[in-house]
DNA sequence: TCAATTTCTATTGATATCAATGTAATTAGT
DNA sequence: ACTAATTACATTGATATCAATAGAAATTGA
């Protein structure tokens, strides 16, 4: 005759008020929204913009190394390179050397979007920096890689 | 006659360094992962255990409070509702006194699977403080509330 | 060389996320 | 009371995310 497992509403509380992983989903989130937002005219969401801007390179990298620089599952970027292809903005080709892998390119329609998309991230990146006081910005960025 | 549009290289290397939202993202990735391991002998993901741990109060609250407390779309919390409903872990009824609305509340079972998923919670996070120094927690909570 | 292992990527299935849209219930204005 | 506007939520369609698994190609060990 156990009473029901109840956990305190003090410390729902708590967990709210502390969970780093709940206060990063959450920013994450509004910020994805906000540069989704943002590069909605130029047909870019806010993932598609790092991962394109990712592959701007002199060399066309595999897909291992893009999906650790953007702290993915490999099989995300697989998904997320489909409507990229489909549009013509993204090149996979198979690499001669290894044909295990595929190596990833912008076309010069892809690079056009990219470009028309670069103003748009300047000001919206800007108009963050006015959310939160001045230096804060480098150290947040520093704290966020100190978790990825 | 003009030539393809290009980003310089100089330019996407500073857009990975500093672009705010790309670091969120990824630490949100790299977070969800670590949680997701930790409660997955619960049967939690950690966005199913911080929305039912916002379940935990003395009333049942209706969605748009709770979707605006994890700052995610109301339709995302329509659908992340659905597997917890059907493990009989929540339980979703109408108000009698606005038909439109849903009261959200933890079944006794929902409540014992999250008292088991706590001290999993408890655990996870701290590890975490280890990774950042001390005082650099409070601080990027902050910091992460400003954004969202 | 050949088998075992490792590396690199794709597929499947489940959940997460949001925009656009639709619907029912309530509220406000008259 | 009746219409118009608002509020609260659901549905649809597209993309994002990852675990589990599988496959093909390269590498290693004998």
């Amino acid at each position: 005759m156990s009473n029901a497992v109840e956990i305190p509403y003090s410390t729902t509380l708590l967990v709210r008020d502390t969970c780093l992983c709940l206060h990063v989903q959450r920013a994450a989130r509004a910020l994805a929204r906000l540069f989704d937002d943002a590069l909605r005219p130029v047909g870019l969401t806010n993932g598609q913009f790092s991962l394109m801007m990712s592959l701007n390179r002199p060399e066309p990298p595999p897909m291992g190394p893009v999906a650790t620089l953007l702290a993915m599952d490999q099989t995300t970027l697989t998904a997320a390179l489909k409507p990229l292809q489909r549009r013509g903005w993204v090149d996979v080709t198979q690499n001669a050397k290894d044909k295990r892998r595929r190596l990833l390119s912008l076309t010069p329609t892809g690079k056009a979007v990219l470009a028309a998309a670069l103003p748009i991230w300047e000001s919206t990146h800007a108009s963050l920096g006015e959310a939160l006081p001045g230096g804060d910005l480098e150290r947040l960025r520093r704290d966020l890689q100190a978790l990825s």
